[in-house]
DNA sequence: AAAAATTGTAGACAAATGTCTATGAAATAC
DNA sequence: GTATTTCATAGACATTTGTCTACAATTTTT
């Protein structure tokens, strides 16, 4: 079955011409280590759905330093929604931690789908309502709790996102640096 | 004009009549200051819109210290997501700072209009955009940046939070104490 | 296979932030 | 109007986290 209808299926009931319709709109994409999906200044025009691979989006600040803002691997969503969604100069970077193959929508069809088939209306709803939730959650924890337990919190809700990224890209995106997340690894050890 | 009928014109295009229809789905609520909209254990049966007043949304961790999640005035959204879509026990509590006039909608209402009335789906999907972008910017803000610029960002971002909301409570928001929130102020004073 | 880059850890020190106590001003309750 | 609570600041000190340098192990590139 292809990856993406049985990706669709979880949210919303399709077809299989549903699903030939929808499917018709989106463009495969390979993207190799280290290349990129997304360039900061560049207008994200598509979002990419991953069938493979591991990505990343990042932002770099005045002094030179990468920040980690997303982590994704297969059955995510990569994109800047608002450069998207806007049409505005994306202050990120997308790229490929590992050869990654997505398949792109571009803004323009994503709203004609909205339209034209329901199933996918259902399934944007759906995932923004899960992203919404998600999202709550992550700033949550954020604000809230120490390195440690933010790293712990990470483990406990992405266990697969720790064996697929090296740990320095891990701790980017827990907003810590790769020396605070060793010592917190060293301290959790002897528990 | 109705506050709720200028707000979702904002979004959607709506003919009175789809107005009325809409309305018709919502029950405005009266909320003194302090008293709660939400409670931790409870499930979140409505969102609510907030007409006039301040809200903030919180949850308390073991050590009985209240951490702010969100803060809301006029025009914004009130509820927890995670239990209002999934009808699980919120971790939150919903307060207002403000004695406040809302407009609440339950899930079941939701979905109801999302189905009859095109311009109510058009109204969710655009205000999940929304917060979508948002969250995206507070995470980033919340990963990268020092409390000083944090509270920059926040001043610049949300000025009308300076005004309406006491310091503590920003500083909360921001994932601060209030002594680092004075600290900060003091500093940005001497420039 | 050798060279280069990436990755993870370690320790010393610095900076940022948290904790606690105290105080006075302002707002609110009685 | 007085008492009480809330709010903001301050300073001393503790803790967490960042910065920097070094180094060894591993992976990747040539």
């Amino acid at each position: 079955m292809h990856p993406l209808f049985h990706y669709i299926n979880q949210y919303a009931i399709i077809s299989e011409e549903d699903f030939e319709d929808i499917q018709s709109y989106f463009i495969p994409k390979k993207i190799g280590k280290k290349q990129h999906l997304l360039k900061e200044g560049e207008i994200c025009k598509c979002m990419g759905f991953i069938v493979k691979g591991a990505m990343r989006k990042y932002y770099t600040d005045e002094k030179g330093t990468e920040h980690i803002v997303n982590l994704y691997v297969e059955n995510w969503w990569a994109g800047d929604r608002e450069s998207f969604v806007m049409g505005t100069p994306s202050v990120y970077h997308i790229d490929a931690c590992e050869d990654s193959e997505l398949f792109l929508i571009s803004r323009e069809n994503t709203l004609i789908l909205r339209n034209e088939c329901p199933a996918f209306n259902e399934l944007t709803l759906k995932l923004d309502e899960q992203s919404t939730i998600s999202t709550q959650k992550r700033i949550t924890s954020s604000i809230s709790l120490t390195a440690e337990k933010r790293y712990e919190d990470f483990v406990n809700n992405h266990p697969y996102f720790v064996q697929r990224f090296p740990q320095h890209i891990i701790a980017s995106y827990l907003g810590i640096t790769k020396d605070t997340l060793s010592r917190v690894r060293k301290k959790m050890l002897r528990k």
